[in-house]
DNA sequence: TTGAAAGCGCTAACAA
DNA sequence: TTGTTAGCGCTTTCAA
């Protein structure tokens, strides 16, 4: 009933409290016959330290909090648009931290809160993690940051844009990202590409531009001003940024949008105008929301490596967890620690045909 | 930097330990005087207790533990597919247990693993949940109840199909929701409609096809043997069902098929085979999977209440949480705690138009 | 290489 | 109505 305690252990095992607690800790300076018989003892009785004991006592907790935006997170739950960057967020922290008997612990926090230091510190208090994962916005969040460092709790910050000197910093080359897609748009035999910006405020659009635009200038493209327009991540500003394109008879092949929300909204603006994707017009996006492979045409997008991401934050919050050559590598000069994304072909863009080139 | 104990609260509030338990506890026989002073100085100190402390204390933990299907999961992420019902189902939970200051762990369960009562014992032995919710098909694993009752742990399954009486059971129902789906087909003029099964092992699927059975036999419709197609859940079966509907002449108006992947395989089959969606055809599905709503025609489904069943579940599990009007209901007679669904019309079921009957 | 004892921050008996 | 004291199951000094 009542499950096995280290005093049931050491019983079983003839052994002292602290033998057994020596052994569990693989602490040095335990013999062989003693680690064996202690070892046997925890099989038989299927015994696993509480938790609770073991922080009480001082010893470094077994949990890993994941801090996710509450406005964000209910707001996306609403709208029915599904939360699908935080249940990969999960999976990928989950899949690490098991691989250590950690465990991960879900919490909302209102980053626009008043009391958010004071709730943010009490939490903490309370909860005493090893580590914590923090997601857009509260990456950013000097308010959690600070609370988080007076905890003296360590923090791995999921795509930070600012101080990436604090805590781990883990993101995606966005840059990187965005000249691949752009240089495999060239590939396909695009000239005339144009581009949609995301805010202006967001790093992360900022970055997608000059990939955009460094992967054109190196293939000698040129970018004129009437080839970007300024979008603001939603679907309207894709509708309003084609329908500029197609009215100032821009005459590009293809549109490359900062993301999926904007592309889906130049998809269908290029749809209602009469232009048929992809033969008309190849659109790719950036991030590979859920709706991305539904859409018809299924959209081509890159993948932002949401699960990559948080296991590589884990694997640093987590001692033992690093590979070796995660161990050896030098901390990123100044950046990010970068998880691998991926370009998903799908059907939205394709070869360029030499027949045309519209709107 | 370190936090407040019970200690400095006491100190500052010029009392003992046991009164600011006291008072943190809501227990009786406190003076107003004492109370205020007790909280003051937790307010002043930013003060909540150590969950870990209070644990080993003995206090009822304040952890609620999500076991979710590592092999389901793990498959669903790499599909691709992602994991919609898992942040849905998070999502419920954490609106509820925060409101009573408890916090959400989530855990993997290899459903499938030799030493999976070894393993969850183990874990529930480290972790002492003040209770956890299952999820299909843990719901189900006698395994995973007996080592729960083993435990003395409270839980609630999701959507169990045998054993109602243990724990708290908490479901959507099946049959009145396939009912209603098929009364608003009827009622959108059909009289022909098609019903395409899933696996005859699952209770879901029979409850479904129970409704869809009562709903036409309610109207006075026929449900012949060849209206009702032996699918199992997957998009091929739903491609199959309707190819075979069309080869046998079976003149369908409408199709339900009993989950949303059967849908879009019918939404396509039907499409391969010249049919148009909704004009020659209707279809419908049931879950709501991000999928549905990206379907071209958007899919009409029942939206499966993942995120109410799991805030019902919480609100079981955690004292103080219930409404009243759920506190005084009587416990279901032998059967589960209900969540509403959603009826969610979209445009892939339309009004038969009386010039022809199809298919 | 091993063990005895103290204490982490709380709650729960038991007194006062 | 309030306070004192003994644990909860561990880890951590400090000795042996």
């Amino acid at each position: 009933m009542s499950s096995a305690t280290i005093y049931d252990v050491a019983a079983a095992a003839g052994a002292s409290i602290k033998s057994v607690s020596r052994v569990l800790n693989g602490e040095a300076n335990v013999s062989a016959a003693l680690r064996e018989r202690v070892m046997a003892a925890v099989e038989a009785l299927g015994y696993r330290r509480s938790i609770s004991a073991r922080a009480l006592a001082g010893a470094a907790s077994s949990i890993i909090a994941a801090l996710v935006d509450a406005e964000l997170t209910i707001e996306h739950w609403r709208s029915g648009r599904g939360n699908d960057y935080l249940s990969r967020l999960e999976m990928g922290a989950l899949m690490e931290v098991r691989r250590a008997d950690h465990h991960l612990m879900v919490e909302l926090v209102d980053h626009a809160s008043p009391g958010l230091k004071r709730d943010l510190s009490a939490l903490l208090a309370s909860i005493r993690p090893r580590g914590v994962i923090l997601t857009p916005p509260n990456s950013d969040n000097a308010v959690v940051l600070d609370a988080l460092d007076e905890a003296g709790i360590a923090y791995a910050r999921i795509g930070p844009e600012r101080d990436l000197h604090r805590g781990v910093c883990v993101a995606m080359d966005e840059r990187r990202a965005a000249y691949d897609m752009t240089a495999y748009l060239i590939e396909q035999g695009h000239r005339r590409i144009g581009f949609v910006t995301g805010p202006a405020a967001y790093a992360a659009s900022r970055r997608r531009l000059e990939g955009y635009r460094a992967a054109m200038a190196e293939h000698g493209l040129e970018t004129p001003e009437d080839f970007v327009a300024q979008g603001d991540f939603t679907f309207q500003s894709g509708v309003a940024a084609i329908a500029g394109f197609i009215d100032r008879r821009t005459r590009l092949t293809a549109v490359f949008a900062s993301n999926d929300d904007t592309a889906l909204g130049v998809l269908q603006g290029a749809a209602a105008r009469g232009l048929r994707t992809p033969q008309d017009l190849s659109v790719a996006g950036f991030d590979d929301t859920p709706g991305a492979m539904f859409a018809t045409p299924a959209l081509t997008t890159i993948r932002q490596p949401v699960a990559e991401m948080a296991a590589l934050a884990a694997r640093h919050l987590v001692p033992g967890l690093l590979t070796e050559a995660e161990a050896a590598a030098a901390p990123p000069s100044g950046g990010c620690l970068l998880a691998p994304y991926e370009l998903m072909v799908r059907d939205s863009a394709a070869a360029l045909t030499p027949r045309r080139s519209r709107s």
